[in-house]
RNA sequence: GGUGCCUUAGCUCAGUUGGUAGAGCAACGGACUGAAAAUCCGUGUGUCCCUGGUUCGAUUCCUGGAGGCACCA
């Protein structure tokens, strides 16, 4: 049995189907889900992430859903700081907690820890600025003088990480480089670290349906309701930003469910190649929610510290 | 029925003055330290509709056929 502080982390691509599962699991062990999804931690934002039901909600206890407005910029980081504290407060009366979600970073920064490194939104907003403008290679060729170490490391076609180091290299003076440390923090509980999986043509028939759903329940209103906030990063999401592009240049709503959809499967497959190269997770095949149930309960009671 | 055009990757199509072929999308694989449902990288998977002929060699040229589209009847 479980003694000691232990967080159960269920991972797996989208519509694999952790929400219902981990709502099982929540009512066995008597203890609450912590959400680990990027996009559901947004309040404005319900069809188009799949967010539990009221329902759902109402059956097991959820935190870190609906938490944040898409208006603020949130962060690995600070969602491991979040759930920390959190966890260090309910482990002075509890011993199990639930964590589930697909989004792998996050998880990584729970369980792991990420390096302490600064951030400054406007600092960032400039750089983008400065890449807009002046293009890959400007942002490239600073990188190569402030961070030499860091400009043989990282994937120099990529904006994002270029910018990201930039920003703080600028901000502390110091090279991005000397910031990383790469090792994992020992943490105050255990961890059990299960994904699931699902065969791929299923999964792919899941999505489409979950697509299909959603623009039944109404996720074109949704998005719509958003349409006027379609800069913000936390719209920059599948489901939504195809429907802006739908309201902007009229496509056909038959053509951008398709696109829903695909961009879905492809953010399900960078998923699962996420949680693949991490030989800490034990597989569970989610074709039937109770043998599946059974299989996580029996290895969490069997994990023994 | 006649005339013209078309048939090449899963899809839309390039192309080869005759030396077995390549783009976009899709698909597949991967990376990932505060934007992560984001961002980025890699891989061509093929009876070039069928048949016969010319040729050292035909997906390419020629004959015949099949299917499609357009126009004329």
């Amino acid at each position: 049995m479980i003694k000691k502080p232990t967080l159960v982390v269920v991972a797996g691509p989208t519509a694999v189907g952790k929400t219902s599962l981990s709502i099982k699991l929540g009512k066995h062990f008597k203890c609450p889900i912590i959400s680990c999804d990027s996009r559901q931690f947004y309040a404005e934002l319900n069809i188009g992430v799949a967010k539990p039901t009221i329902k759902e909600l109402n059956e097991v206890k959820h935190y870190f859903i609906g938490h944040k407005s898409i208006e603020n910029l949130y962060s690995a980081g600070e969602f491991e700081l979040d759930v920390l504290d959190f966890l260090i407060e309910y482990y002075k009366k509890n011993n199990i907690a639930i964590m589930t979600g697909g989004s792998g970073m996050y998880i990584d920064a729970v369980c792991h820890g990420l390096d302490k490194i600064p951030r400054d939104e406007n600092l960032r907003k400039e750089l983008n600025n400065q890449f807009l403008k002046k293009g890959l290679k400007s942002i490239q060729q600073e990188l190569k003088q402030l961070d030499p170490i860091h400009f043989q490391n990282v994937d120099i076609q990529n904006p994002q990480r270029i910018i990201r180091s930039l920003e703080v290299c600028l901000l502390t003076n110091k090279p991005y480089s000397s910031f990383l440390n790469r090792k994992k923090k020992n943490r105050p509980f255990n961890m059990i670290k299960i994904a699931l999986h699902l065969q791929k043509d299923k999964l792919h028939l899941k999505i489409d349906k979950r697509c299909d759903k959603m623009i039944q329940e109404g996720l074109i209103d949704e998005a719509y309701s958003l349409f006027s906030k379609k800069h913000l990063n936390a719209l920059n999401t599948v489901g939504y930003k195809e429907l802006f592009h739908h309201f902007e240049f009229k496509s056909s709503i038959e053509e951008t469910t398709e696109k829903i959809k695909s961009n879905t499967k492809k953010y399900a497959k960078r998923q699962i190649t996420w949680f693949k190269k991490d030989s800490e997770y034990f597989w569970v095949e989610n074709e039937n929610l109770d043998i599946a149930k059974n299989q996580i309960i029996n290895h969490v009671e069997s994990s023994t510290f």
